[in-house]
DNA sequence: CGGCGTCA
DNA sequence: TGACGCCGG
């Protein structure tokens, strides 16, 4: 919602995918959904489709990435959103209804000018329940454990990362920062050579401030919930909870009015205590191949041999000796490369 | 986005 | 082998 972008004053560290071997990801599944529906598009914008025009973009982007970043030893947690706080509706009407205009303007231009239709149609994409059941249908599939939030995914993944049953959120939001998430990983795809991570812990050393101070700059720029004042960005909003310790004293000292952040506390309140369940269950299933191949080749018609090429990178090999040679290998590399990583968790 | 064929 | 560009569904 706000002007400003709170990553740049959080410090990055960046890694390649063997950094990450044997660590245990919690997935932000609607921010994973959204990416692949906006950009896994056909040049004019189209979205990729079966012959009942289902959209198929999102299971193309899940069955490639999570089998490639499974095979590197990651093991995935997909969380779900439940229903959205109150506060974040303004937010939602607003996305909507850029995405209805860019729908338009899409629709408009598809024919006229395909490469400047491609820039709506990225905007125009939604993540709606159709979507959401086939990705979860997908994951179990594929033998992935989905956790389902009361209310922010984002919430509960940090939650779950923040009691040790994952090591990092995966998003290219930062709020799960703000919920506690001990480490955050952006731009986590094939194609990136290197992926971001974000350790809270650091990020909070390197400015000597508290979590509740990070979200109290976090609303002063703007978050979901609330507007933020304007002309305050990263840099400005860090100086002043430093200066003055928390948006209670600012106000006091008359720097800011309460334009922007009028309900401060109750979105503090939300960052430090979200809506989260405690009692989850997180199994991890061999894949079911036959269930994959009748669900993307037969109901969606994707390619059966790259499905299977795709799959091979995950089923479990003969336990001959050559296997359990190179598991042990994975292992030992695995725990050196864990240790590296936690230098600066 | 990621797969896969092409070409140097 | 790696950069490039079209295709997938």
């Amino acid at each position: 919602m706000g002007g400003g972008d709170i990553g740049e004053i959080l410090p990055k560290h960046y890694v390649g995918v063997e950094n990450l071997s044997g660590s245990i990801i919690a997935v932000d599944a609607y921010n994973m959904l959204y990416q692949f529906l906006s950009t896994i598009r056909q040049p004019d914008g189209t979205p990729l489709m079966d012959s009942n025009g289902r959209i198929t973009s999102h299971l193309s982007g899940i069955i490639y990435r999570v089998t490639n970043l499974m095979a590197c030893g990651i093991l995935f947690i997909f969380v779900f959103d439940g229903s959205p706080p109150e506060l974040k509706m303004k937010t939602l009407k607003r996305r909507k209804e850029s995405r209805e205009y860019a729908r338009m303007q899409w629709e408009y231009l598809r024919e006229i000018s395909p490469e400047l239709a491609l820039k709506y149609a990225k905007a125009s994409a939604y993540v709606d329940e159709e979507i959401v059941e086939s990705a979860k249908k997908l994951l179990s599939y594929l033998g992935v454990p989905i956790v389902q939030s009361p209310s922010e995914g984002e919430a509960q993944a940090a939650f779950i990362a923040a009691r040790g049953d994952a090591h990092h959120v995966a998003s290219q939001d930062y709020d799960s920062l703000l919920f506690g998430a001990p480490s955050l990983i952006r731009n986590m795809s094939i194609s990136h050579r290197h992926y971001t991570i974000i350790s809270l812990h650091e990020t909070l050393k390197t400015h000597n401030i508290t979590r509740e101070n990070l979200i109290d700059v976090a609303i002063l720029i703007g978050t979901d919930y609330n507007d933020g004042i304007r002309g305050i960005g990263p840099k400005k909003a860090l100086k002043l909870i430093k200066k003055y310790g928390c948006i209670e004293k600012i106000i006091a000292a008359k720097k800011i009015d309460t334009e922007g952040i009028e309900d401060y506390q109750i979105i503090r309140e939300m960052f430090l205590h979200p809506d989260v369940y405690e009692n989850y269950e997180i199994k991890w299933n061999p894949p079911d191949e036959s269930k994959v191949l009748s669900f993307l080749c037969d109901e969606h018609e994707f390619s059966e041999a790259r499905v299977r090429r795709a799959l091979s990178r995950i089923v479990r090999e003969r336990d001959d000796d050559d296997r359990s040679s190179r598991d042990s290998e994975k292992r030992r590399k695995k725990s050196s490369e864990q240790a590296r990583i936690s230098d600066w968790l």
